[in-house]
DNA sequence: ATTGGCACTCGGTCAGAACGAGTGCCAGGA
DNA sequence: TCCTGGCACTCGTTCTGACCGAGTGCCAAT
């Protein structure tokens, strides 16, 4: 019993799978892939199969499906590249071409990969503590409110309003701004080391609270994670894809809701930024996602390079078409990366 | 045959088959209610509501369901306001109290709204070209690109990047900032008038291009409809809801993250931007939303005055509790102004 | 190691029967 | 004039039992 046809027929089986949706039989195996030998030849594979749990059968008289564990090993050891077509990748190229601002490249990327790979697609917005500063600004609102406007590398932007003690002297606050900007502008939070608490030394002790004020909210804003953002489209197709998991996809939508749960999924997807990471079922680790397939890679690191800014990914039911999707994924990561650094 | 007891009959209807789901028939209504009056004179009372075109029977031997126009005829007439519990007004106010920055608030009001109604939120970001210019913040970036932050009355901030012809002078874009900000700063979009396009007169002919560039683009964000953002939340509740549409929630999905088509019907439906206003199944006029209601009411305004500044609302099923979805709508409407106010 | 044959399991489908909810209509009564 | 009880009728739903077919596991033969 060849080790290489038992994987060859595992292979069948999941693509066969993907393609009907239906529980793929020995017959059926035999005749829609030249494998050569007999149905009877293959149920012992498949017997085989079955014990190492890469297959299973709902009903006892029905074909196989593959597990978890099925999937995981087809993609990493059996798929086969599937590179997108030429028309693919030049509506990628116009789609994204003509985008106006962070928010609109952002948009436009999502709602293409879900088009493309027909699932649900998910974008990060570029990490803040990855980004460096381009510069920050200070808005006196009133005289005890102060708008600081914090503007990234990458275009994006975040403000806080921060009460003071004590009225605002507008000098104070110009002579702050300047300072803040040659100390932080073009450096990353973990640059930053004490020159921003050092700042505080340089003004009269009077002025101390507001400093470090500002001084923290500028900290915390590059530091907090919470404030990382993600954007969703595709959702209809989670039910259009067919009775899917039809009567399950509450609990998907429910997770899919919580920024908190895609981002930890994401940040735990992000061991090797430049490759495309695949986690399948159970694998999320999450109860109301364990009939899905994330396929993820970073994007915004230089070519080839290894320090992504944030991520971008598909969702899709466990029987998805991941050749295709981790294709899909890569391109428009590529893509996405290169107008983001022109 | 006394009218009004028609519609107490078509009220019962409605509210029986809200709570139950189910088409409902003489006999159940006249156990349910104290109508005085036989199953009989019910069912009198019946075929001249299904020949107003109020309600209708599925299926020859069915009990009857209301139509949209049925539904609307409640909501008009018959609904008796539902006030919120106590202890649901004391959730709304805490849970909005604590919210940071607009974003936040944003996103806590959707949130509550959702898990309020058990349907999903809508909340449009207030509207750029009814909020005031709080300040307009211009910073070169490299020789020949200006990044143009735009600081609205609520906290919302908007960049873009231009690019100018010849490289920027520092001394120009400093002097180009502060008379921006006094022309502007404080004023809406309606009452800037001409104050913006004349600034070009004060600078030299070669900064022409320079000033007319960020002068198009501030009018244009704050004209721009387009930036207008709505945010959701609660999709999930669509499918949890019970086989309510079950077998058509793509097309409600995919209408309702299409920007698009929720901002045509926020803006349809702000004609009395005070009170709550409904649209029923067909009334929405987009095919994927006939089984669907929308219920909004505009916030942001002074109390009780007419200039909302944007809008709130929940979005269900046809047959959803009215009389509750519009007390929390109107609810975390009020709250969410009277946070934005203070 | 592969193959053909065979008995067996079991989900899906179909037809028919029984059921029951609900209606419309009509004739009689307040 | 309006209400009521009664009655025949419709029709969707549910249940049953039979049948079909796909698919399997095992075994003896090659």
């Amino acid at each position: 019993m060849s080790e290489d046809r038992r994987l060859d027929v595992l292979r069948a089986i999941v693509e066969d799978y993907v393609a009907t949706r239906e529980p793929v039989g020995s017959r059926a195996l035999v005749e829609r892939h030249s494998l050569g030998v007999s149905p009877a030849t293959i149920r012992n594979d498949m017997a085989a199969l079955e014990d190492a749990g890469l297959i299973v059968q709902p009903h006892t008289s029905a074909g196989r499906v593959p597990t978890d564990k099925g999937y995981r090993l087809f993609v990493d050891r059996l798929a086969t590249v599937k590179p997108l077509s030429a028309p693919e990748r030049r509506a990628i190229e116009t789609f994204l071409e003509d985008a106006a601002d962070l928010d609109d490249v952002v948009d436009r990327s999502v709602r293409l990969l879900a088009q493309l790979t027909h699932q649900v697609a998910v974008v990060q917005y570029p990490s803040l503590r990855r980004t460096a500063l381009r510069h920050v600004e200070l808005v006196p609102v009133g005289d005890r409110h102060l708008l600081v406007v914090i503007i990234t590398d990458h275009g994006r932007v975040e403000q806080r309003t921060i009460e003071v003690p004590d009225p605002l002297d507008v000098a104070t606050v110009a002579r702050l701004r300047v300072r803040l900007n040659t100390a932080a502008a073009g450096r990353r939070l973990a640059e930053l080391g004490t020159a921003l608490s050092d700042l505080a030394d340089d003004f009269a002790p009077v002025d101390g609270p507001l400093v470090r004020g500002v001084v923290a909210v500028v900290e915390d804003t590059l530091a907090q994670e919470s404030e990382e953002r993600v954007v969703l489209a595709g959702t209809a197709n989670l039910v259009r894809g067919g009775g899917d998991f039809a009567h399950t996809i509450s609990p998907v939508l429910e997770a899919l809701e919580e920024q908190v749960v895609l981002l930890r999924l994401l940040g735990e997807m992000a061991e090797d930024e430049a490759a495309v990471s695949v986690r399948i079922g159970r694998e999320t680790q999450h109860e109301g996602l364990v009939e899905t397939s994330f396929v993820t890679t970073g994007y915004g690191g230089p070519d080839g390079g290894g320090t992504a800014v944030a991520r971008i990914g598909s969702v899709g039911p466990l029987r998805m078409d991941y050749p295709g999707t981790i294709a899909s994924v890569r391109a428009v990561a590529r893509y996405l990366s290169r107008i983001l650094a022109g």
